[in-house]
Parts: C-alpha cells; structure tokens; sequence
DNA sequence: CCTACAAGTTCCAGCCACTAGAGGATCAAG
DNA sequence: CTTGATCCTCTAGTGGCTGGAACTTGTAGG
C-alpha cells in the first residue's frame, strides 16, 4: 500500500490532482490509515495510470469515464471505446487542421515584420485587417 | 453610432463577449445613450474586430492587451509586436508536433479494435498499459 | 521525551475566456 | 397601449486542475 505521495510519484501525477480525480469519482475512495491517510493498492495505481495516459492522449474526463466504466465490465462489447477513441481522433484531425491553418497565417504575418516604428507594424496591420485572411474564423 | 446588437453583427462577437472584453479593459468603455444603451463607433467597430481577428489566430487576451497598447503608441518600436508573435507561432508549432504525436499513438491504438469484448479490447489495453508509448508525457 | 520538519488532511479561491440565465428596463412598430 | 425585440446588470457555471491557508500526523535525531 502507498501513501499519496508515492502514489504520486509512480503516476507522474500530483497530489491534489489525484485527490481531485476521486472528489470527481474517477477512482473510488482509498482506503484510509487510522488517522485518515490515504493508502493505494496495486490496482488503483493502475486506474490511476490509466487515467494519466488517457489525459496525456487528449480525452477528456467524461471519455474517460466511460473508458473505466466499460473497463468495469469486461464482458460488455468494446465497440463503445472503439468509438469514444475515434471520436476523439475526428476531433484531433480537425484540431490539427485548425492549427496549421493559424501557422500558415500567422506565419505570413509575423514574416514582413522588418523592425520599424509601430504605426507601419505588417503584424499589426495585418491582425487590423483581415480581408485577405481566409476561412480562419471557422474556428 | 451603433447598439451592441450591430457590433455583435458586424463583428461576429456576441454581445455578451463583447461586454466581457469591455469589462477586461481591452475595449474602452462606449459612450452611451441617455436611457444607457452602449453606442459603439468605427473605431470601437474596428477594435473589436482585431481582438476577434487575434483571437481566431488563438492570441491569449494578454497577448492581445500588448499588441492593443502598441498599436495606440504608433511611435514605438514594432519588434515588440513581432516577437509576441513569433512567441506564439513557437506555441503553436509545439501544439502541432504534439498533436500529431497523439494522432499517431491515437490511430495505433484505435486501429486495433476488432469489436470483441471489453476484456479483450486493445483500446483499454493500450490505455492501461503505456510501456510502447513513447514521449507523449511531456505534453 | 522533545523538537524539527516532512507529509498528509480539508476547504476554498483562482485560472482562462467566455457562456447562460434570471430578472428587469427600454425601444420601435402597429 | 401592447407586443416583441433589444438591451441592461448581476451571478454562477464551464474544465481540469492549481495554489494556498490552516491544521494534524508521522518520523528521525538528540
């Protein structure tokens, strides 16, 4: 059994961060030491892993709350998470297109920068105007 | 002289983010009418539309606050203005590397669903287990 | 046994950039 | 005068934490 703090430790995430994810019913609540301390097993190291590399890929804590739900249930059909992960990649696709767009732009933009006096400033003039900026306020 | 309403038309702000963005100081306060509707001139008209310009390229408000109070002082230097911007594009470029780092490990591990049970399904497992998941950590 | 000090506890406020909603006032048209 | 659109202020909520205050426990050394 280990203390928050190597809890911690193991999963690269905080204390508090823990704490927070059993306030929001991500893991269940710990066992307790007499005095209050909380105490992790094995297997909520793991959940608590699981949910780390969940957020490292981008989902969010609703995704995974019904990743550790189906989880739960290893006899239901796991198309539910076949589905949740696709989702989530649609909307990483989307995100990336969004962001190349902006570099684009913002690219053009920061390049004709030549270090003159504001009132000429291109970056300036160019966040002012945006007649020849396209399809960016989609966004 | 325009209403809020037409601001919010012409700009494609709401009305609600608009009186937000005066709250925040980044607009000055409109004049208003007797009966105290807000009256918003070209000037306004066109501030508001490079915050929404700044804010579709994903400039933070900070950012926008600089490049605003640089505009006003036309006089100054303008490197000031490049360098927020080239900082962002940095920001972004980092966004981008990241998520494609995701989409990859995202499409691997999504690939590998064969619509079996949850107990066998490789979206979970990949999830639990971030042994061949490499570097995403970082984020 | 006493003293530090580290590590844990709860609770509450703040971050960003809005957004939604309540509840009321005002405006323009018919 | 009534109706419906528009506007006003104020408050609270969003997501996913993060930081701090104020307190209690655990442990190691002297």
């Amino acid at each position: 059994m280990r203390s928050i703090g190597q809890a911690a430790a193991l999963t690269g995430l905080k204390q508090t961060t823990i704490r927070y994810y059993e306030e929001e019913g991500l893991i269940r609540p710990p066992q307790r030491t007499e005095s209050g301390r909380r105490r992790y097993g094995e297997e909520d190291i793991k959940r608590l892993g699981f949910i780390r590399h969940a957020r490292a890929l981008g989902f969010e804590l609703a995704d995974i709350r019904s990743l550790i739900a189906l989880s739960d249930r290893p006899d239901q059909s796991c198309i539910e998470a076949n589905h949740i992960a696709q989702r989530h990649l649609d909307t990483i696709e989307q995100r990336l297109a969004q962001l190349s767009a902006l570099k684009r732009e913002l690219t053009l933009i920061a390049r004709c920068c030549c270090g003159g006096v504001a009132a000429e400033c291109r970056v300036i003039e160019a966040l002012s105007d945006h007649g020849d900026c396209q399809a960016i306020h989609g966004a």
